[in-house]
DNA sequence: ATATAAATCATACGATTGTCTAATAAAACC
DNA sequence: GGTTTTATTAGACAATCGTATGATTTATAT
């Protein structure tokens, strides 16, 4: 059947991707994938087996995309520090929808934790999660504060999550890009060792 | 039938506040309430005209649980410094809940955020959200930061929904009391104006 | 062109969802 | 004690859920 599969395949995740964050994975339904798509619901368990499948492909496919946010952020800069405020300011390019609906991750993460099935999945977010950290990590490194870095890391990741909650919850876009600045003047008052 | 109603009342939305905040709203039932409190799902609709409704309620037995945490930082000490850090510290006694389901309200925000309905109950979460964020105003303000009070709140609770979801997405008990840590030292270093 | 495999489709299953109604039990009142 | 509210109950409603199957179409390979 080919991992990859048709066309078809990449337009379920797609449509799930975007349904799974603007409404929630458990409030998408197959019908909803297969309005969005034109595919017809009895099509999906060819390429999917369960629901959790297409949740599992919708993880993959964000891992993804944030590997690709980290690589224009790694290209746009050979300063850790610079790198690092691109990464903070990347919400601001998806303002709109982050207003509306959080953080992909985020938002997900907070669904998943209640869901004493779908552990594949859960696990797969923290692999995201991950990912994000350890780049941190590098660039924190690259600072020379490599014995808080770690910490440093989780903190920066804390910090995001928390202000895209607020911003999200009430609706503020203006926060947003205060909180957004004041992170990367965060960045900037850190000391070099 | 008298707002408050009989025991039955209290016991429907107790158990729903329970359940929404382990599993989600949207993934609660009126089942799962039936057979957690042994009331018939018919007897729900004598209380509450739909499940909006019962959504209402638990939003508003949240307020008052958040309500009687500030009275306890109210009744801890008499510094705003020291107040600040008590609630800083209550998720800590709710440790093992946090970890598995994350915040009370912060999730319950990421989930509604995510629908187009439930506007009511929304608008009532963002009550909590500024129930907690005045009392910081309120604090701050003590501590003679009067100019820059509204954005240290705001900052304050963004921390706390930060590292409140990483620790649950990690199950990290020992990230979640660092970070408390740091968050308090947070409040003592700031300057006394 | 034929045989085989991959892909697509319409349809239906049982279970569960939130909602509602009609009948009954309990309580309150005069 | 009889009557009227108030409270409780069981059961059914249409709709939707995730899942599954069998038939049909399209593509591939010989």
């Amino acid at each position: 059947m080919g991992t990859k599969g048709s066309a078809n395949r990449q337009r379920i995740v797609q449509a799930a991707d975007r349904l799974f964050y603007a409404r929630g994975y458990n409030q998408t339904s197959f019908s909803d994938i297969s309005d969005e798509t034109g595919i017809p619901r009895g099509n999906f368990y060819y390429y999917f087996k369960t629901k959790d499948d297409i949740l599992d492909a919708v993880v993959s496919s964000r891992l993804e995309f944030f590997k690709q946010i980290l690589a224009e952020c790694d290209q746009g800069s050979d300063d850790p520090r610079a790198r690092l405020k691109l990464f903070i300011e990347a919400p601001l390019g998806q303002e709109e929808q982050v207003i509306k609906y959080g953080c992909p991750i985020g938002t997900l993460g907070s669904e998943l934790v209640k869901d004493q099935d779908h552990e594949i999945a859960k696990e797969k977010l923290t692999v995201v999660f991950d990912l994000i950290k350890d780049w941190m990590i590098e660039q924190f490194n690259g600072m020379g504060l490599t014995n808080k870095a770690e910490d440093y890391a989780i903190d920066l990741l804390a910090k995001m999550q928390g202000f895209t909650i607020i911003a999200s919850v009430y609706s503020d876009v203006k926060y947003l890009r205060r909180a957004t600045r004041d992170t990367k003047d965060w960045i900037d008052q850190l000391p070099v060792n």
